[in-house]
This record gives C-alpha cells, sequence and structure tokens, in this order.
DNA sequence: CGAGGAGTTGATTCCAATCAATTTCGGTGG
DNA sequence: CCACCGAAATTGATTGGAATCAACTCCTCG
C-alpha cells in the first residue's frame, strides 16, 4: 500500500496502513480508470454520493461557493488521502465540490464496502473517527481564521499549510505545487488582489521569493511569526 | 433515557436511543455531582480529557480564543448533546474550552468506556461518526460564513441559530436562551458594538423585538431572508 | 500570432473595528 | 426595600484595512 501513504510529512497517518490482505480486499478498490486534468471536477456540491475516493496521486481541492458566487477550498487532498467520506457516512448530499488542481489519479471504493469495513472493524472505525476528528479540528482553527486574522495572517497561514501539505523542493525551496494566486486566495479567504499584493510584500520583506508563479519558501521561521 | 433527547426540534438525534439496556450501563454513566453556574468552567483549551460529558439540563458553549484573545463560539450544546469527545477520539489536549451558559447539568461517561461502546457495538461507533461528519458540516458552513458575510448576514445567521437550536417560547416569542450581546457577537464573529448595531437594526425593521435583553424574534422568515 | 486567462498595480470606497463616553440593568449587602 | 456597584448594553465619532473597480502587462497555449 505504498501508494496510500500521506507525503505530509508531519502526519504519517494512513488508514489503510493496518488492514488484512483480506480487508483491503473487501474494500472492492478499484482505480478510477481516467486521469483528472486540472481544472477539472470529480463532484459538485448537491450531487449524490457513490462512492468515495482516495487520491493516489495529484491535488484535489475541496471547495464551496459562498452566496455571493466567492470560492472558498476548505480541504486540499492529496495521496493518500480521503475525499466523500463525510457524505457517504451521513448519507446526504455533497456539501462541497472537488476538483483536480493538477493531474489526478484516484481510486474509487463502493460506500457499501466501506461502511461493511466499518461495522466489522473496529480499529478501522476508530481510525475513520479520528480522521474525522482531526479533521473537525482544523475546520474550527480556520473558522476563528476567518473571523479574527487579518490579510496579511490568513495568507502567511495558507502559504505555511502549502509548505506543510506538499512540502519544498529541497533544492529550489520552490512549493512543490503550483497553485494559481487566486487558488491562494480562496484558501486564505481574501480577494485574489488581496492574496497579490500580500504575496509581494513578503517578497520585498525577503519571506519568500517570487520565480514566475513559483513561490519559494526563504524562511518558513519568519512566515510562522507572522501568524503568531 | 428520556431526559437525553435533544432538544433542538430539528434533529431528533439521540446518539443512546437505540441503546440496550446493558449497553448504557455499559457506559458507567455518573450524574455529575454538581450543577455548573453560569458562567463556570467546564475545562479549558490545552487541558487533558478524562472524561465526556452529555449534558442533560441548561447549555454549554464550546469557544477558542484567537490570538488577539478574542473569542469565538465554535458551538452550542444543550439536552443530549455529547461534549468533548472529539479530543478523547484523537487523544490529545481539549482544542478549545467549554463553560456554562446558563445553570448547566451534567452526565459523565469515562474515556474508556466510551472507546469500548464504539469499538463492540458498530451501529454506536457509526452514529458518533454521523455525529461527527454532522459537525464537521456545519463547521465547513462556518468557515465560509466568517470568510465571507457581512456583519448584518453573521449576526442574523447568530440569530437563526439561536431560534433553531433552543427554540422560542411559543406565547412571547421570545428566545428561549438568553445570551448577552457579547456571546452573540462571539458566535457571529463580530464585535460587540457591531453585534449590538445590528441587533438595534433589526429590531427597528421590526424583524425582532427587544425586550430588555431579551430577544424575540418576531419573524424568521424575514431573517432567512437576511442570510439569502 | 492572437486570445484569453493569470498576474499586477493603482485609486477609491466603505464596512466594520476601535476608541470613548454614557446609560441601563441586575444583584447584593446594609 | 433601596442604594450602590460592577457588568452589560448602547450610542457616537473616528480610523483603517481590505474589498471593489479599473486598467494594464505578461504569459501560455492553441
Amino acid at each position: 500500500m505504498q501508494e496510500f501513504r500521506t507525503n505530509n510529512p508531519k502526519t504519517h497517518f494512513c488508514l489503510f496502513s493496518e488492514l488484512s490482505r483480506e480487508q483491503i480486499a473487501s474494500l472492492r478498490l478499484q482505480e478510477v480508470d481516467r486521469v483528472y486534468k486540472k481544472g477539472e471536477s470529480l463532484f459538485e456540491e448537491g450531487g449524490y454520493p457513490k462512492a468515495l475516493y482516495v487520491v493516489y496521486k495529484g491535488i484535489v481541492k475541496i471547495h464551496k461557493y459562498g452566496t455571493n458566487g466567492k470560492e472558498q477550498i476548505t480541504r486540499l487532498a492529496s495521496a493518500g488521502d480521503l475525499i466523500g467520506y463525510r457524505s457517504i457516512l451521513n448519507e446526504e448530499q455533497y456539501s462541497a465540490s472537488a476538483s483536480a488542481v493538477e493531474e489526478t489519479c484516484l481510486f474509487k471504493i463502493p460506500s457499501d464496502a466501506f461502511i461493511t469495513l466499518i461495522k466489522e472493524n473496529s480499529d478501522f472505525a476508530l481510525k475513520v473517527m479520528k480522521m474525522l476528528a482531526e479533521d473537525l479540528r482544523n475546520a474550527e482553527k480556520q473558522v476563528i481564521d476567518m473571523a479574527q486574522k487579518s490579510v496579511r495572517e490568513k495568507v502567511a497561514e495558507a502559504l505555511i499549510l502549502l509548505s506543510d501539505k506538499f512540502g519544498v523542493n529541497e533544492h529550489t525551496a520552490a512549493l512543490n505545487s503550483i497553485l494559481t494566486r487566486k487558488e491562494i486566495g480562496d484558501i486564505a479567504g481574501v480577494t485574489t488582489e488581496s492574496a497579490i499584493r500580500t504575496i509581494s510584500d513578503f517578497n520585498k520583506e525577503q519571506i519568500i521569493e517570487i520565480e514566475g508563479k513559483r513561490i519559494l519558501i526563504k524562511d518558513v521561521t519568519k512566515l510562522q511569526r507572522e501568524i503568531l
């Protein structure tokens, strides 16, 4: 199951790592026979979930539109991350949309297989709960960030998230993922213009370095200081 | 288990409703032998959880302080609601504080009994997951509200939450709970002054009526229209 | 090589936080 | 029972930060 390991260096948490061969077989994992290209949608808010997905290559953004039409990214999923399990669990429509930020490949798990495994394997169930609890903790942190932090702090937070989640290339210090400025703004919860201005400020202050649309993080500590 | 029923008219979701007598016994439920008075703290962010709680009387706010010291209420718990289960699940420190908004009584469940029941009863486990999934959905909605909505919309949202969660007195149309203006602001994610001004606007516009610190919701539909 | 999307920059507006002052309310002790 | 005190509520004035609007450049890709 090497391909399921998350590439997030901070949390070596893998939902499937302790499953037996039979249990994995019972999940009826199926490689999705198509590659999602940058910008393609996996599912849309309001749709009905039929299965859940495990990312094994690429990056997926989970996003939602506010009433004014502005987009907010609530979560980024990369290799090893599960998508759409929330809606499976409470048997409701998707409460957010998912689309590929870069070329993405997925496995599919039929919902009934997932539910069955939860019922039969309590350790697995506990792991899913931990995952939910962790997501919840993050979401609640995000609520406070959105409510209280300045644009500068929110953008710093977004950049730190990106470097935590996707790491930086060890040679160039560049973020291993390329998101547009709009997408960075959508994570931070600020307008594209504000994101751009703040990124440009960080550049002037030598905290980061801009190389085209790529962002090199020169000094993570300085960024950390920004968010207190 | 009548006392565990949630008083939220919209979600008759009771975690314990389908447990057998033995299963309930296995939870080693214990009535907390003291009454928490208004303002008293149940636990503090950063503390280590030893048990989880079920509210059976009163209201508890789950809140967190931002770096600037401003408070944000992330959740309100009333009769039938579970508190502190998240931290039990991922075995970490409390990520928020909890305190009584009004006189509150609780049952206590030892964490090991809770975990054991989850492991042994997959239906119960699924219910806990649904609860988590629901909390997560709410939290993510809140993220977008905080990021994108105006003060007016956020306060309207907070008032609707209060009327959904605690209902209104059928005779007086007053909210069945009394929170301070500061607390309403802390739910909405705005300053106390902004909350007061907006509440006063709603009053002038006949959407609500103010009777001392009590708020009478004259027209929920109008409030709903505010949040689109 | 053209077109459109992404990025950038500047000017303006305005919403809501902040600061400050005053009033009202609720509880408590004399 | 009432006076008093501190907390909560209210109102006004000011400020500042970030959204909005607008114009322009620069890629990149077909």
